[in-house]
DNA sequence: AGCCTTTGACCAGCG
DNA sequence: TCGCTGGTCAAAGGC
């Protein structure tokens, strides 16, 4: 109620009726099972910066388009491939066996960035200067985000897979408003930059994986960098539990998060709004969020996702019907059985068709995690959709078709493949 | 004292 | 226009 930048100060500013239809784009959706390799994959690192690049679905190309290093989304991800743990793809090339565990799959579609907490790429942001989203330069990108994704899944010995599935220009507008549209056509940074914001955080992320076990429910949300204020709290139709609504404290920051959690407390889904347009507080001063995030609640690793998966302006929110009607391209998928990414999973649904909510109007980043059950190390599963096919496939790396189908709300097919060891 | 969480009510978008 | 649903408000209480 004391914000400074409040919302009922500014009633609805956050949210325009009807932000730019015309202009909304698809989010980038990343989905990753929740997993605690994170420890392992944090170890090997490399100093390396990012920039961070919001907007929604370029993501993918955003990501890269950083340095000289990489250029393309794919790029990130054979990076993260690289990683010792990495472990080619079991040659799982018929499309029944999609669901075969480990595999990173980018979905193009929604303008989404969906990735599953145990990942805790967003851990990764403890640092300052890595926050996201901001037009400013605060924050990582998105290509930070999901480099470090990657990189985690790759740890995680899992195959990767690539799927273009509906491109969205809308989205690469909405983007580009931000940041630029030549950021996209930038290079990306090397894997090995990501790795090294992911050190930065890796006690971060051990802290989470061990609270994890024990974790107590508690609201706060991860320990992003971010202070957050819960300002709500409701059981949303279709969602097996309650959805949290918090706000970043700071004056005048617009950014808000959607945070769901599983009985146990272990995040089930982030989803971001908006963009900070503030630097992450110092850890020091940080110390009572911190304190809180660290204490009770947020230790579960998961929550830390957030902010730095932001994308997309708040104003530029796209309409769910935009995001369906832009559906225009192929989808290539890779590695993943066809009902997960459909949506059948408590995380994993959320990637494609269910997707859109009327009332999303905004989401831009979007983090999910299997409910609690799933402690155990699983396969990573990361679904990565982006309104680019081009920037997965033609990424320079060997992408092989395994399959093809045509997935329920999407009027294009779906293509499965796999990336080739790298 | 300040900040946060809780929670029921209210508001707006959509079909 | 109405009902449903998601998102937000804001009072009350806690730390």
């Amino acid at each position: 109620m004391t914000e400074n930048g409040k919302e009922h100060q500014q009633p609805k500013q956050q949210q325009p009726p009807s932000p730019s239809k015309s202009l909304s784009s698809r989010p980038t959706t990343i989905t990753l099972p929740p997993r605690s390799f994170t420890e392992t994959f944090f170890s090997s690192g490399t100093p390396g910066t990012l920039g961070f690049s919001p907007g929604p679905m370029t993501l993918l190309s955003s990501f890269f388009s950083d340095s000289d290093d990489c250029k393309s989304f794919s790029q990130l991800l054979a990076g993260a491939i690289a990683s010792p743990n990495f472990k080619p793809p079991d040659d799982k090339s018929s499309a029944g066996d999609f669901s075969s565990s480990s595999s990173l799959s980018i979905v193009p579609p929604p303008p989404m960035f969906s990735m599953p907490l145990g990942l805790s790429p967003v851990s990764l942001p403890d640092s300052p200067g890595f926050g996201l989203f901001s037009p400013q330069g605060f924050g990582m990108t998105h290509q930070q985000a999901l480099a470090q994704v990657t990189a985690q899944a790759a740890q995680a010995n899992s195959i990767m897979h690539v799927q273009p599935e509906y491109s969205t220009p809308a989205m690469s507008s909405t983007f580009t408003s931000t940041q630029g549209a030549h950021q996209q056509q930038q290079k990306v940074r090397s894997v090995a930059d990501s790795r090294v914001k992911i050190q930065e955080l890796s006690d971060f992320s051990r802290s989470d994986q061990r609270s994890e076990s024990s974790s107590l429910a508690v609201d706060k949300p991860a320990n992003d960098g971010y202070n957050w204020r819960k300002y709500g709290q409701k059981q949303v139709k279709g969602s097996e539990y309650p959805r949290s609504y918090y706000k970043c404290t700071h004056p005048n920051c617009p950014v808000k998060k959607k945070v769901e959690r599983s009985l146990d407390g272990q995040v089930t889904e982030i989803i971001y709004k908006g963009q900070h347009n503030h630097q992450p507080p110092q850890s020091n001063k940080r110390g009572k969020d911190t304190g809180g995030l660290n204490g009770n609640s947020n230790s579960h690793g998961n929550s830390e996702l957030d902010s730095r998966f932001q994308s997309g302006n708040v104003s530029k929110e796209r309409d769910r019907k935009d995001q369906e009607s832009s559906q225009a391209t192929p989808e290539h998928v890779s590695g993943m059985s066809d009902s997960e990414e459909v949506g059948d999973t408590e995380a994993g649904g959320e990637v494609d068709e269910d997707e859109p909510d009327p009332k999303r109007r905004s989401t831009e980043v979007r983090v999910t995690e299997p409910a609690s059950s799933h402690r155990t190390v699983t396969e990573p599963r990361i679904i990565v959709q982006t309104t680019s096919e081009v920037d997965l496939l033609d990424d320079g790396y060997r992408w092989r078709k395994y399959g093809q189908k045509v997935v329920k709300g999407n009027p294009y097919p779906r293509w499965f493949s796999l990336l080739h060891r790298l």
